[in-house]
RNA sequence: GGAGGGAUGGCUGAGUCCGGUUGAAGGCGAUCGACUCGAAAUCGAUUAGGGGGCCAAAAGCUCCCUCGGGGGUUCAAAUCCCUCUCCCUCCGCCA
């Protein structure tokens, strides 16, 4: 979330962001808990302050064997005054920081403005969708035909949105999990981390995915857990609640996980194959940096996502995401979008997001910089390095033959005990 | 599931029985300084976080809050009571 400080000071600027971001959200009401709460604020502090200074005295006279019953009689009054005093300030607290949790972040300059898609930029593009003297088929049909994939049962154990794969499907799903984890642990200097599938409320207000998007999530009954939907919720909570020693930044980790989406109000979109399920893989990157560095630091994460794709031999473009488009959390975020010819179309496969001190704020995650000072709020930034089954639709349909069969792209061959083609 | 023991500053760790200059000893770490050609070692000093007010702002001054979370007792709570969460030990069960 925004700071309190910076909200009251620059509210032309928020109101500004919140109708480039194409929101209709009321501030005056904001403005007028603020100022109520500063009131009460004070007015408990005077109190406590008469109630502070005549204990001591209290004590003092105690101790010289001196009556206190007059004082002990007036401090009774005081202090059920600043009780009664104290509910109403707890009220505003809350008021005041249920509205500020539901502001968005401040987008960076450089962010495309804008509010449909058509104002998303692309940045840069990488390699040339393939050529085929055939009429591409799409995934599903491909997985299908192969005995790789079999969404029909999948259907029967879970229902619509989940995928089964069989065979050399599942070996290559786990093979791109590996292949991912090694390149950024490998080459990039990710540690890599297996956390929780399951966090509690907390860690998802930390990451601000709660409380506007509890739609999008499964929760476990009778219980305070959620599924994840990404490994960005478990993985940025490992430093909840820290304060973090210069010297220790940035910290970089990558996480396969399983992700964990309702895809509530998605009905009709990617109904077919493995673009949009209840369950999919996922490589996270994420990292903890220093403010001064984190549009660098954005760059580069951006730079070892697109790293996968290269290695793959996948074309796909580089898109910043306009004001309209951009999450909740994030002040900038690139999306990468991968070339699926059996839809052809360019359809996102990573989002790399730096969410400045927007959840740092939330997570209470900090850092003291070097030689003395305040301690800060470090930057956060995440992004996909890949989403594993999309990476699936990618490989399958970029790289098909003319007679059904699909290449395995070569940096994936040792993960494939040198497989070099899915053929019947 | 049963029985106990814990949670204190960046970390570690006293204080809790017997409530009152204890926001909190000592140690580690960090920062600054001395010594040194430099470093290490040693010595000295500094060092919890958050919020409000004054101030154009920074600095500064001042007040308030915080000893895992919430509630209670009391004029007054790190300290007493209740409750929740988490951690540890033992027993049982278990992938």
């Amino acid at each position: 979330m925004l700071d309190l400080r910076f909200v009251r000071q620059h509210l032309p600027d928020v109101r500004e962001m919140l109708a480039r971001r194409g929101l209709a959200l009321d501030l005056d009401e904001f403005v007028r808990l603020d100022a109520e709460h500063r009131e009460v604020l004070r007015e408990v502090e005077q109190l406590r302050a008469t109630r502070n200074l005549v204990s001591e005295r209290i004590a003092d006279l105690k101790k010289r064997g001196e009556p206190v019953d007059s004082q002990v009689a007036e401090m009774r009054e005081v202090s059920a005054k600043v009780k009664e005093l104290e509910g109403a300030l707890a009220e505003k607290e809350q008021a005041l920081e249920g509205l500020l949790a539901v502001i968005p972040n401040m987008p960076h300059p450089s962010v495309p403005l804008g509010v449909g898609g058509s104002a998303n930029q692309v940045v840069r593009s990488w390699g040339e969708p393939p050529v085929f003297a055939f009429t591409p088929r799409p995934h599903w049909e491909l997985g299908e035909a192969l005995g790789i994939l079999d969404l029909q049962r999948a259907a029967k154990i879970a229902g619509a949105r989940f995928a089964l794969y069989r065979g050399a499907g599942a070996r290559l799903e786990r093979g791109l999990m590996n292949f991912m984890l090694d390149l950024h642990t490998r080459e990039h200097g990710y540690v890599e981390v297996l956390p929780p599938l399951l966090a509690n409320r907390t860690s998802f207000y930390g990451t601000a995915n709660l409380p506007k998007f509890e739609e999008e999530l499964f929760k476990v009954e009778d219980s305070d857990f959620y599924l994840i939907p990404t490994a960005e919720v478990p993985v940025t909570n490992i430093h909840q609640n820290e304060l973090l020693e210069a010297s220790a930044l940035p910290i970089r980790y990558v996480a396969w996980t399983p992700c964990f989406r309702r895809e509530a109000g998605s009905y009709g979109k990617d109904v077919r194959g493995l673009i949009r399920l209840h369950q999919f893989n996922k490589v996270e990157l994420v990292k903890f940096v220093m403010p001064e560095t984190s549009y660098d630091e954005l760059e580069a994460l951006t730079r070892e996502a697109e790293a996968v794709l290269q290695r793959l031999g996948l074309a796909y473009r580089v898109v910043a995401l306009c004001t309209g488009d951009l999450g909740f959390a994030s002040a900038k975020t690139y999306d990468l979008e991968v070339w699926l010819p059996g839809q052809g179309d360019y359809r996102e496969i990573s989002s790399c997001s730096n969410f400045e001190d927007f959840q740092a704020r939330r997570a209470n995650i900090r850092y003291r910089p070097a030689g003395r000072g305040k301690p800060r709020f470090v930057h956060t930034l995440n992004g996909s390095g890949l989403a594993i089954g999309r990476t699936v639709v990618a490989i399958l349909e970029n790289y098909q033959q003319a007679d059904g069969s699909v290449l395995i792209p070569e940096a994936l061959r040792p993960y494939m005990d040198g497989l070099e083609r899915l053929s019947l």
